[in-house]
DNA sequence: CAGGTTGCTGCCGTTTCGGCAACAGCTATA
DNA sequence: TATAGCTGTTGCCGAAACGGCAGCAACCTG
């Protein structure tokens, strides 16, 4: 099923190789022939695509409106390709998703887990990574769902759900804040802080708090993995900070506890949205996939909102 | 510029045609051109595209599949073309709308006047028709933008805007009615009544509240034309039933009263939707346009309720 | 300066595409 | 019922497009 040009499908392997060589090779075609076809796609465009240097082609203005169509193209035959097999039953593909590390804990695998158990024909590839990477994949065209924290909204990208979850501390069972119900982050400052390195949204989202503050703390650590900053607070180095959503079995083991929290009287806030490619239309599969992610991830919001309502 | 498979071309004109034949005459081609090229592209697809009858070519429920993708392929190719023109300057392109029509009166006449005289460049096609046609227009992708009156949401469209506008009775400045504010339905029914057909959008507006009457009048008049029964309420032949929006001017030139209508104490609303394919991403010049026609729209919303509001 | 890379270009065999003419199947009309 | 006109399909063949090979100049790197 290859109905379109190769001149296409070469310009989609150029744009992402960045070489015409490099490109042949991942096409399994001669160099020239690759060449030959930029040169004509030029020729009918009317305007050079691409900016030749010695170390290879970069996209022109013109180029990146050429790319933006191409993907369109290939993405929505993926969504061609997609319903017509689904409609003949024997479907079989991937869904792929492109998140953030608070997902890992529980969200995601519960729900592929659901998922797969009821349709074995789907499969998943899931890549973590930092929230602005997350919407890069997704303008890239290399992850169909996106799940970032929210902090500016890209007109390319549409922006499915918005669900917030409380920003709270992180600490071990035995630490002296870990009987409160809330803390402030005055009360976490006394204590040695896991920081969040920039790449994390966390650090972004914390940032503005502490640097009100006149005296800015020495973090006792500072990381790039939730994963870490959340072991190390099961050993109380220290004080981690995380949204509330990554956490939610651990602290059913009681290993750590997690203490929400207030800055000025008001929760601390971090939104969590789920993004797609605006110019784009989802596979029925993964358009369904989509909504049970924000069915879960609205229930979750519901439960652990309603938990913590208590509490207060 | 024309970059893209000849089949996927054939294939669009194929099933704009409903014949080999036909398309290949459009296409300037010869017919076993076109039937191979078909041919060629079930084999891709694994599937028929078209139902092959004595009068002609029907699609397959997998040849809508791919009209579709074909559709969004070719329309954003438009765009794509629209937007590397509007980048070099000498751009010159067509904006096409459907719509009902009311807007032919007042609306329409000055945007397009308006923007055409700020730039020569762009051109427009304009078709009326009924609100089921114009619906229909934008999916077949004969139409950019589209304005109907809404009575039920397309999924496969999107709403960019609704509008509400007060529906009213037409009659002449010697009509009994004319001194009064508003009317209702009862006080219209009491004289002849110029009726619309049903293929006007206005007769499924009035029909469910006449309905609910238990003695059904007889019209003096059915009319499937919005002007037609302009004139006649001006001539005095009877009441004729319009959206507010088509009628500023006359009102104006006082040949006609139009006369708010009450129904059990509330206005009577007549919403306009404002629609564009789903699956989508207009040219530039388009959405700009686009944006200004939602503007007036919305500009011509608050005046006329505001202005109404008063004499209520 | 040498060895690697880059994109580009004749040359040539293979594949694809399009036009012509003929074929079978169907419908409408006389 | 026969005929004329329409439909899509299929050999055949020339033309155009495509892809592979080898060689070119230009550039970066060590």
């Amino acid at each position: 099923m290859r109905f379109h040009s190769p001149s296409i499908q070469y310009f989609h392997a150029v744009r992402r190789t960045g070489s015409i060589r490099a490109a042949a090779r991942l096409l399994n075609v001669a160099s020239s022939a690759v060449s030959r076809q930029i040169l004509k796609l030029e020729q009918e465009v009317g305007s050079p695509l691409f900016e030749r240097t010695a170390r290879g082609l970069t996209l022109t203005t013109v180029g990146e409106m050429l790319a933006r169509h191409v993907m369109n193209v290939l993405q929505d035959l993926d969504r061609f390709r997609s319903d017509v097999a689904s409609l003949s039953g024997a479907w079989h593909g991937t869904i792929s998703i492109a998140c953030i590390e608070s997902l890992t804990e529980s969200v995601l695998p519960d729900l592929i887990a659901s998922h797969r158990s009821r349709n074995r024909r789907v499969s998943f590839t899931t890549e973590v990574m930092g929230s602005s990477d997350v919407l890069e994949a997704l303008r890239r065209g290399e992850a169909d769902i996106g799940i970032a924290i929210a902090l500016i909204h890209p007109p390319d990208l549409r922006q499915v759900a918005l669900k917030r979850f409380r920003l709270g501390a992180l600490v071990a069972r035995e630490h002296p804040l870990a009987r409160r119900k809330t803390v402030t982050l005055e009360q976490c400052l006394a204590f040695p802080i896991i920081q969040a390195l920039p790449e994390l949204s966390i650090y972004h989202l914390l940032q503005p708090l502490i640097a009100q503050r006149s005296e800015t703390p020495e973090p006792a650590i500072q990381a790039n993995s939730i994963d870490l900053m959340r072991e190390l607070a099961a050993r109380g180095v220290g004080v981690a900070f995380q949204t509330q959503l990554g956490i939610i079995r651990l602290s059913r083991d009681a290993q750590l506890v997690f203490l929400p929290l207030d800055n000025a009287g008001s929760p601390v806030w971090s939104d969590l949205g789920i993004y797609v490619r605006a110019e784009r239309t989802l596979p029925a599969v993964t358009d369904s996939f989509l909504q049970e992610l924000v069915r879960e991830l609205g229930e979750r919001e519901r439960r652990e909102n309603a938990a913590y309502a208590q509490v207060v």
